[in-house]
RNA sequence: GCGAAAGUGGCGGAACUGGUAUACGCGCUAGACUUAGGAUCUAGUCCCGAGAGAUCGGGUUGGGGGUUCGAGUCCCCCCUUUCGCACCA
């Protein structure tokens, strides 16, 4: 054991240290200033593969540890989303109650945290399992029923027949149920919803401001909200006296609208195909479509399917009557749930058109070519001139002549301009036991009446039967159940939905700035000069749901008066995976049990040590990318630590005085700057590349007594502080034996000096058109007069030019020199 | 199909605003110390060619073209991979 670290003692001696004196620990109270606030939610899964590698929080505790040697007032809460399905799952199966489980789980993670040496500040601590905590998600849902924003109505849902209960689209498997494969039907359920649509736009233009997001997510969420301006056109259906209302971004085709699609769904289906001679069959075409579950049917590869309703509509630009079909490819909750096909200028309407043989009549007309409708095999998109549409021959295919269009559609009275979103409005109900209960009482008298916020919170009972049937175990429980109604006092029962666990995530931030208040949601005032939080790392998967929900819920807050800002994380770090060979399928892939490809932590901590996991991680690869587990790389930072333990031991080698100190003191400058630029820029793995440089620098100059011993050792210790963010529990040992008292995270972060950086003489490259061919040594700020005669001095430059002469030079400063040549005269 | 990101040694990767491509690490090779080592240390390691040798010449950042004194980096075309969305009218 020559040469190692005991990493075991000094790790269990600083993580008891840094818990006992609760350093992570913040004053909320106090002072103005700048504020860092760092922010971590798991969900505490039982699973350590949930903890995963621990990416995030490696990365989290690395920044955390740099901005408080910077001097920065940095948070850093750790808190649990401790409500889902997997917990009710777990009681299902295991027989352990989603309470029990999860808090088990809790304390699990949480010694996971401390062994890798992370500083949460536990006095912060939440659950949103806990009712001190989800009170308030009862309390804010209150507040949004009684603005509008809060709403009931009726939803399909995923049901199994077999269990009696609705299923998490997880759990449909191809269609039918995960558990007892009964194939799943589509029912539809009362449910509770969050108009965020109503937020949209809002939603849409803060993108525009979150200059500290990647990209990518600020792209996911636009296509999410998936925003597109056309127009509504009421097409009358006579023979029903009903009119239909279409959505389309084309209106400037509406006269080549040859049929019209209706969604199954649609509320005039039924009346429409009410006279119909095959009814019946057509009816159970409805029933069969509209059964099909949501994610297959709207799934890749869906063959296009459809029916003729029988009935007519007018197309209100010719005049004439087109045919009323239903088919799956029109999505009930989009638009209207209703469509005018044009399929001479719509990709899909022509491949429908063309499977059930109806027909084609274009609009927009190429100018130079003959088309013919019944052969035309591509839609005509983006070109060709208007025709057939008296009011605009001639116009191009061009978004002025769909502005002039619809301004003539509105002014016949055919329809009016309209703005359609992707998005729906938020399904907050949950058919589940592990929630927050959506505090509201059903009267027979009253109806829906809200529970008086003097009666929250409306706490979950702990006494409840898992069967994993017959719908949520809630209501079967009789004390949860009945109740008394607020208003008239009468017998009554309660709301058995739960709240959807994004509402727990969607507010949290502000809840660690206030965990025990319990008069309210959180301190505004507080609230106001931490948030919005700084720096929020977190993986891609909450890219749009999470992320998207949580910025809706900071604008109705705003919009209550209780922040004073609508966006809650000013910038966002997404960390990339790990991945790991899998033996099962001979392939790299995302950890996990199942794959079969995992790594403990725990036993390569036992191993090598928390210090080398974390440096191992932060060195891995860009913290973006996802990156690939390697057993045999992890021993480059062992040997590193390694390397720098043995080097504290050998410190005193190095002679009392030395005839330069100047490259050291160079290396040691030049490292500040590059770590410091590094750990901004969030380039972990480049940070610890140049210490192991600097590192390496040292071990050389100590060998060959190339530097005095205080220049050595004042190395050394610069090295130490700027390692500390990444290997905590050596450096701070380090620290210590080199007679420091006060503990490396109380120590200012290293500053370098722009003057040390700069060398007298340098090596200039020498190019001649453009190719390398030698160096010289030439004063730092030497002209190019200078440079030029030291170059032309050059055995190797002059082999080069022989036979031509230079026709120009281009000097860099301080880096090379090109000599352009020509062939001599 | 649409949208985005990325292609650099045997591998993970570096190169901030165009200026010495391959830093740092893994692996590999040789040697040292060892009873032994999968411990540690030292040297070497992009490819091709020449040379005993230090060295010298040529080539190289997915492919092709362009701008520039100079391109991994900027522009255009193509190929590949990964991710997101996917009948959204």
């Amino acid at each position: 054991m020559s040469g190692q670290f005991d990493h075991k003692a000094i790790e269990a001696k600083w993580q008891d240290r840094w818990e006992r004196q609760r350093v992570a620990e913040v004053d909320l109270r106090h002072g103005a200033g700048k504020y860092y606030m760092l922010m971590m939610f798991p969900y505490p899964s039982g699973d350590r593969l949930h903890v995963g590698h621990g990416r995030n929080y490696i990365l989290g505790d690395a920044l955390y540890r740099y901005l408080r040697m910077n001097g920065k007032r940095a948070l850093n809460p750790m808190g649990w989303d401790a409500f889902g399905l997997p917990a009710e799952n777990a009681a299902i199966q295991r027989g352990i109650h989603p309470r029990d489980w999860t808090f088990d789980n809790i304390k699990v993670m949480k010694q996971q945290f401390r062994r890798w040496g992370i500083l949460f500040d536990w006095s912060k601590e939440i659950a949103s399992c806990t009712p001190e905590y989800y009170r308030w998600n009862q309390w804010l849902f209150l507040r949004m029923l009684e603005k509008g924003l809060a709403y009931k109505k009726k939803a399909p849902v995923n049901w199994c027949p077999s269990c009696q209960t609705v299923l998490a689209n997880e759990q449909v498997v191809d269609g039918a149920c995960e558990r007892c494969g009964t194939p799943v039907v589509q029912r539809d359920l009362e449910q509770w919803f969050f108009r965020i649509l109503g937020y949209a736009d809002r939603l849409l233009a803060g993108l525009d401001g979150l200059e500290g997001w990647p990209e990518k997510v600020k792209i996911m969420q636009r296509n999410w909200i998936g925003r597109s301006e056309g127009a509504e056109i009421q097409f009358a259906v006579p023979a029903a006296g009903e009119t239909v209302t279409v959505f389309t971004t084309r209106p400037d085709t509406l006269h080549g609208a040859t049929f019209m699609v209706l969604a199954p769904e649609h509320p005039l289906v039924s009346k429409l195909i009410a006279g119909h001679p095959e009814r019946e069959a057509l009816e159970a075409w409805v029933e069969k479509t509209r059964n099909t579950p949501r994610i297959q049917r709207e799934g890749e590869g869906m063959v296009k399917e459809g029916r003729d309703t029988g009935a007519v509509a007018v197309n209100p630009a010719t005049g004439e009557e087109i045919p009323i079909w239903m088919a799956n490819y029109v999505l009930p909750d989009y638009g209207t749930g209703a469509i005018m096909a044009v399929p001479a200028h719509d990709e899909r309407d022509l491949a429908f058109a063309r499977q059930e043989g109806l027909p084609v009549r274009l609009v927009y007309h190429p100018e130079d070519e003959a088309v013919d409708p019944a052969t035309l095999a591509e839609p005509i998109l983006g070109r060709g001139v208007v025709r057939n549409a008296p009011p605009f021959d001639g116009e191009p295919n061009a978004p002025e002549t769909i502005r002039k269009f619809i301004a003539w559609i509105e002014e016949k009275g055919f329809g009016r301009a309209r703005v359609s979103y992707r998005l729906r409005d938020w399904l907050i109900s949950r058919q589940r036991y592990w929630g927050t209960p959506i505090p509201v009482i059903y009267c027979e008298s009253c109806g829906i009446v809200p529970v008086p916020d003097d009666q929250l919170p409306v706490e979950l009972p702990y006494d409840v039967e898992f069967t994993g049937r017959e719908g949520n175990p809630l209501s079967r429980n009789k004390q949860f159940v009945e109740t008394t109604c607020p208003k008239c006092k009468k017998p009554a029962r309660r709301e058995t939905d739960t709240m959807d666990t994004f509402m727990d995530s969607s507010w949290y931030y502000l809840r660690y700035l206030s965990p025990r208040d319990g008069q309210r949601m959180f301190d505004p005032e507080v609230a106001n000069r931490w948030a919005p939080v700084d720096q929020y790392i977190g993986g891609v998967e909450h890219a749009i749901l999470h992320l998207l929900y949580a910025r809706f819920i900071c604008r109705v807050l705003h919009d209550f008066g209780m922040v004073g800002f609508e966006e809650p994380f000013a910038n966002l770090f997404n960390q990339g995976m790990i991945t790991h060979y899998s033996e099962q399928s001979g392939r790299v892939e995302k950890m996990s049990k199942s794959r079969g490809n995992t790594v403990s932590p725990d036993e390569l901590i036992e191993a090598m040590g928390a210090d080398t996991e974390r440096v191992y991680t932060l060195f891995i690869g860009p913290p973006e990318k996802e990156a690939e587990w390697s057993e045999e790389a992890v021993s480059g930072a062992y040997r590193f630590l390694n390397r720098l333990w043995r080097l504290a031991e050998r410190l005193h080698e190095a002679p009392p005085t030395a005839p330069s100190d100047t490259d050291l003191e160079r290396e040691r400058h030049a490292t500040i700057q590059r770590v410091t630029h590094s750990l901004q820029r969030f380039s972990f793995n480049t940070a610890v590349a140049a210490l192991m440089e600097l590192l390496n620098a040292l071990s050389r100059a100590v060998e060959e007594k190339r530097a005095s011993r205080l220049q050595c050792e004042t190395t050394f210790d610069t090295l130490v502080q700027l390692l500390h963010p990444m290997a905590p529990h050596v450096t701070e040992e380090l620290w210590e034996r080199r007679g420091y008292t006060e503990t490396l995270l109380e120590t200012s972060w290293p500053e370098y000096d722009e003057s040390k950086l700069r060398r007298e003489r340098v090596s200039l490259v020498v190019q001649v058109d453009g190719k390398l061919r030698d160096r010289v040594e030439v004063d730092a700020d030497a002209d190019e007069k200078t440079v030029r005669a030291a170059v032309l001095d050059s055995p190797k430059v002059q082999e080069h030019l022989a036979g031509r002469e230079v026709a120009k030079a281009v000097l860099v400063p301080g880096r090379l020199i090109n000599l352009v040549t020509r062939r001599s005269a």
